[in-house]
DNA sequence: ATATGACATGAGCTAAATTCATGTTTGTGG
DNA sequence: CCACAAACATGAATTTAGCTCATGTCATAT
């Protein structure tokens, strides 16, 4: 019944907070968890153990003997952990020297800016700069750079890729601007403007491809504008609607200036990856940007 | 970045398993995982931390001295939490006295006495009755039995109740039955003789309701069985299919004495629960054996 | 009595952990 | 020196476990 450990170490992570906590709905606020999780875990735990810890008593909560000694354990246990914790965190290997990193225009000014502040912060003796262009492996191969995050395929023997995050697009219009044309549907958008980087409209192949035949649209109004933070600005004023890498709008939509639209259709991804020259892939301060851009990857990217 | 504690506990007892086991394929065994699991946790490890904690020399695996500290305390630790554990099991409260249990007589003479040897072992001095019946709820009420294991809904305000399992049904046949027969689809059980409890066949309305009205069977030539685990012995031989709780003939569908048929009609589901009284239900002996049987929960039921 | 606060419960869902299939690197024997 | 094998890394798909939501129960206060 018991695999490994006989303790599973979350639920006594959640036993050690409610404990301190004192009521359910204290830990559960320490640990940005429902009481519901709590309640779950703490049932848990005392049926795998077999052992009744926690006293219900009415309205204040109690531990019993066996609750009283397994606190005393984790009290230890977790001070041990703890100051492990702290003891690598103040070992962690700092990054120094100099370090040229590109990056594609729209992802760099955006999330990479948004992000660096953090790595920067805790690395004081590095210099980073930036050169965001959109041209990128030139300057990588000829040392002018030494890291770039692009999301063109570089499938060169001498670079090393790791791969970042997936870059998904997403529709999406002002509010008001969907009320008016009505969109429900991938073909609603036939009637109304839509905002594309180039002016024949090719910039929605992408979504296109990605729409059942019986939806396809009639894109017949297009309205060409060639930069892209400058299309996001255009549709939150109303004048369309527009596909953009979601990443470019998080903050639109999070604020509801701008809405997504159709979720059910996925445009196919980018991937964006970091290369950098193997012979140099391996210096402390490469690898150490490398490690901290991977560890964001969750929904920092939008994807 | 590092919400709650910053070392994932899961990932640590994986650490230090794999300093003891020497390899990541070795650690993988011990833990019953596969080398790639152990390899991820890992890398997220280092990752989260931002720090290398282990030496990849080639074939051999090093730490580094970050790596070392970090073993050292969790050696620390996990000594005191497996002492922990140890100590609670041993001070496990162990039920006394006199229980009477009820139960289905499918249920009860297969799975709950499959199941009752480990709890039996860890409580000594406790002596259980079993009463294998299908009136099991007048008993209860008349205190000749303590605790029951039922189908059949009891919503009495003095009772109280556990759910334990669902129970689901399945088809199944003996593998010579299905070739002779070519079931493939619902519809094809027409062609051959089918088990059923009853004479008229309503034994089969759970799963013919399941089936989408253009499948449906005529199911003409029945036999009927009165007894569930005479009907099972039959379809083993190859009289006909038969319908049944899976709990039933899981034995019979692992050593493929019966295959399942239609795995994709899944008919309505019953319950088991467990019912005591109130009053009684509170006593050590009813409550941990409660929390035994539900422990037990996963695939043991064969839900 | 009824209302209120605190925990329990179940179903459904989401996010994380695992596996599968495959690639990469390092040491070994021909 | 090259081919091979062993050990780990990687990506994608899948499974599982844990969380949340909605609701229920119970004890205490009004």
């Amino acid at each position: 019944m018991f695999v490994d450990s006989l303790l599973d170490l979350p639920q006594l992570r959640t036993f050690y907070t409610l404990v301190q906590a004192g009521s359910f709905t204290a830990c559960a606020g320490r640990l940005n968890r429902t009481q519901s999780a709590v309640s779950h875990a703490m049932a848990k735990l005392e049926n795998q153990t077999g052992v009744t810890l926690l006293a219900r008593r009415g309205r204040t909560l109690g531990l019993t003997e066996e609750g009283r000694r397994l606190y005393q354990a984790c009290e230890q246990a977790f001070a041990t952990l703890d100051a492990a914790a702290d003891d690598l965190r103040r070992h962690q290997t700092l990054a120094k020297g100099r370090l040229r990193v590109g990056a594609t225009l729209e992802f760099g000014s955006s999330i990479l800016m948004k992000h660096m502040q953090p790595f920067l912060a805790a690395n004081p003796d590095l210099e980073i700069d930036f050169t965001l262009d959109h041209e990128l492996l030139g300057p990588l191969l000829r040392d002018d750079l030494d890291l770039i995050i692009d999301c063109l395929e570089h499938p060169l023997p001498t670079l090393k890729k790791s791969p970042l995050f997936r870059e998904t697009y997403v529709v999406a219009c002002a509010p008001g601007f969907r009320k008016a044309h009505r969109l429900r549907v991938p073909a609603d958008l036939s009637s109304g403007p839509v905002l594309s980087l180039d002016k024949a409209g090719a910039w929605w192949n992408r979504f296109l491809m990605a729409v059942p035949d019986r939806e396809q649209p009639q894109l017949d109004h297009i309205i060409a504008v060639n930069h892209i933070r400058a299309m996001i600005h255009a549709a939150i004023e109303g004048m369309g609607a527009l596909l953009v890498p979601r990443y470019s709008v998080l903050e639109e939509l999070q604020r509801g200036a701008l809405v997504a639209l159709f979720p059910a259709i996925r445009p196919t991804e980018d991937r964006f990856s970091i290369y950098q020259k193997k012979v140099k892939a391996g210096q402390e301060k490469q690898r150490l940007l490398t490690r901290y851009l991977q560890g964001l990857s969750p929904e920092e990217f939008g994807s």
